[in-house]
DNA sequence: CCTTTTGTGAACGGATGATGAACGAGCCCG
DNA sequence: CGGGCTCGTTCATCATCCGTTCACAAAAGG
């Protein structure tokens, strides 16, 4: 995704926060020359304005980045209470607004349904999880290593999920089968084995090593942290 | 100008109060049998949907008016802060939203700003889904497969229509019947499945393959989205 | 070398979806 | 009003997938 032109710089917080909880990338500026000199070769994919710090200067940008040859869209405005009837005489400078001070949410939700109603229905980026070769992807329940598709039943899927998504770290296989299979198990911790198994054996021969056995212990997926500390 | 539809009836009075003041005819429906029969010749020319009352008959009636001949555009959604959520994945239904409880000047601009768009710019989108060899004509409720007109029941058109703008995605049969039904279930998830059926009947042999079931979580319409590269 | 742990192959059986048929509500038309 | 029709829903049955288990072989570790 092309990122989105955030002005003022630097971006205030609480609209960087959600930008960034958001996944949209994004960079700030404070003229409209800055904003032709950092745009991406394929322009733009938004543009948030600020408009309660500088009004005077933000509209003056919101005109001049709509009437460029390539129109940007969508664009919206933060504007205060007080800003709101300066609104009224131009419409044709956005497409959304939003109130500040903003619930983070009402933003996020706001962002999301203005960049789905301009680029259609299919532009949400796929939930993937990726480690290497391997790619999941959440949303349509395949996953591919390589390029290649693998063929995976759903607790393949769910299990080979948990294990990527925790690259490098350690399981039991009593922890496996109560987070992956989601219950406490009597019986039958072996069950797991044979899951990794088959999941090795899907991988095929180059990428079993992916998952290691840890004697004693468990399962891992990927390369150890070794003193990497991520939490 | 003709009148703006108002969800429910009778219309909470500080939204009376906002729509009175700004010069907007309007009536109050509960249903979308009382919407259909005071609809004025031309059409309503918007809607403007409390959803924070009675949420399920307000997404259902939202649906509703979408679906009709002539969409109903445009479309205001007011919900609570708890809704926003609700919101995610009901693109389709609405324009814009306002918070609520709202401040009168803010549901003013708002209204005041889609009108405008609404009327301005006319829709680029052309009303068709498109994925391969399938055409849905969202305007005439007509489908075709590679040229050839596909004779579909309403709710075949309806699930066929949903599952084809979201290529690639699994749905389980839970999220279906929500989105495409549009209420919440009690038995009969297997619905799902006899639709799903008579679908791949009436796509062919050949094109049957276009639906595909992901054992133990739902269905998923055509090839998964992993040419979109994230950067 | 013996014990413990894990890999391997095969088989069983419950869960899941496909299939065919029937029911019944709504609707058009007489 | 009623009969035939369409279409959405439900049910019963069948086929098959795949999760689980077991027995045994292989490997690791002391």
């Amino acid at each position: 995704m092309e990122p989105v032109l955030v002005f003022p710089d630097p971006a205030p917080p609480e609209l960087a926060q959600v930008l960034d909880l958001g996944g949209y990338p994004w960079k700030a500026v404070n003229d409209d020359i800055t904003a032709t000199r950092l745009a991406p070769n394929t322009g733009w994919s938004g543009a948030v304005i600020c408009a309660y710090a500088d009004p005077e200067r933000a509209f003056s940008l919101c005109r001049s980045l709509r009437r460029s040859d390539n129109q940007l869209e969508p664009l919206m405005i933060l504007v205060n209470g007080t800003q709101l009837a300066e609104l009224e005489q131009r419409d044709e400078l956005f497409e959304d607004f939003c109130l500040s001070p903003f619930h983070p949410r009402e933003l996020e939700a706001r962002l999301k349904h203005l960049f789905w109603r301009s680029g259609g229905v299919t532009d949400t980026r796929p939930e993937l999880v990726e480690y290497a070769d391997l790619v999941l992807n959440l949303e349509t329940y395949q996953a591919a290593i390589g390029g290649k598709p693998l063929d995976l039943t759903f607790m393949e899927y769910e299990l080979l999920k948990f294990l990527s998504s925790n690259p490098g770290k350690v399981f039991t296989r009593e922890t496996l089968l109560s987070r992956v299979w989601g219950y406490e198990y009597y019986g039958g911790a072996r069950t797991v084995d044979v899951h990794i198994r088959r999941l090795r054996a899907k991988l095929g021969e180059h990428h079993a090593g992916l998952i290691q056995t840890v004697r004693s212990v468990g399962y891992r997926f990927g390369q150890s942290r070794w003193g990497i500390t991520s939490e």
